[in-house]
DNA sequence: GCCAACGTTGGC
DNA sequence: GCCAACGTTGGC
């Protein structure tokens, strides 16, 4: 199954042999609040606030939530995926953390929650090494889904990346940005945190 | 179907 | 290493 779009055709133009552009990216990912002094420098994911939230963006017509659900908890490999800033977010995941499910193109909506359920491995779409990716599974539907519109209505959404980075398919998702989009789907965040 | 945004490629 | 050309995403 593939999530996004862009996959075949980048993948079968590139000759494997440019890792060393992703292990580039991959390094430079420490970029932030690594001052100087500080202490434990985790090998990859740094500094991100744990539990960290995630946002999933996929074609309903290509991958639906409801074709999510279908897999159970087993999940999904979220394959396809061909960005380097998707990927970077996919490595920094951890097993359990949440997403938003978001259908772009048609539903223009988040309509649930999944879970990652499998840490970042090899893309089994491709033998490109650059590409990697998580699995997924589906945790729960919103009660009402939450338009595009309403998240570029809403100024507390302003900085949100659905609205700042349309077209990044994997994106990060603040904490305030979680619960106010959970709220505004009709849900309570603080019953999803098993 | 259009087009703006933006990532990637390739020439220099 | 810059930057213009190109290709793709994704909302409208």
């Amino acid at each position: 199954m593939t999530k996004a779009k862009p996959a075949k055709k980048s993948a079968s133009k590139k000759p494997a042999a440019k890792n060393a552009v992703a292990k580039k990216s991959a390094g430079k990912k420490p970029t932030a609040k690594n001052a100087p002094g500080k202490k434990k420098a985790a090998p990859t994911a740094t500094t991100i606030a744990r539990p960290a939230y995630w946002l999933f963006k996929s074609e309903p017509d290509v991958f639906s939530f409801d074709d999510l659900k279908k897999k159970g908890k087993k999940g999904e490999e979220w394959d396809g995926v061909r960005n380097y800033l998707a990927r970077n977010n996919m490595r920094a995941m951890e097993l359990g953390e949440l997403g938003f499910f978001y259908h772009s193109n048609l539903g223009l909506e988040v309509v649930g929650i999944c879970e990652v359920c499998k840490l970042v491995h090899p893309d089994s779409t491709t033998d490109d090494e650059r590409w990697e990716c998580v699995d997924v599974r589906a945790v729960c539907e919103l009660p009402k889904p939450v338009k595009l519109t309403d998240v570029k209505a809403n100024p507390k959404l302003e900085k949100m990346s659905l609205v700042t980075s349309m077209r990044l398919s994997v994106q990060p998702v603040l904490a305030n940005e979680w619960e106010e989009v959970c709220r505004m789907g009709g849900l309570d965040p603080k019953k999803l945190r098993r």
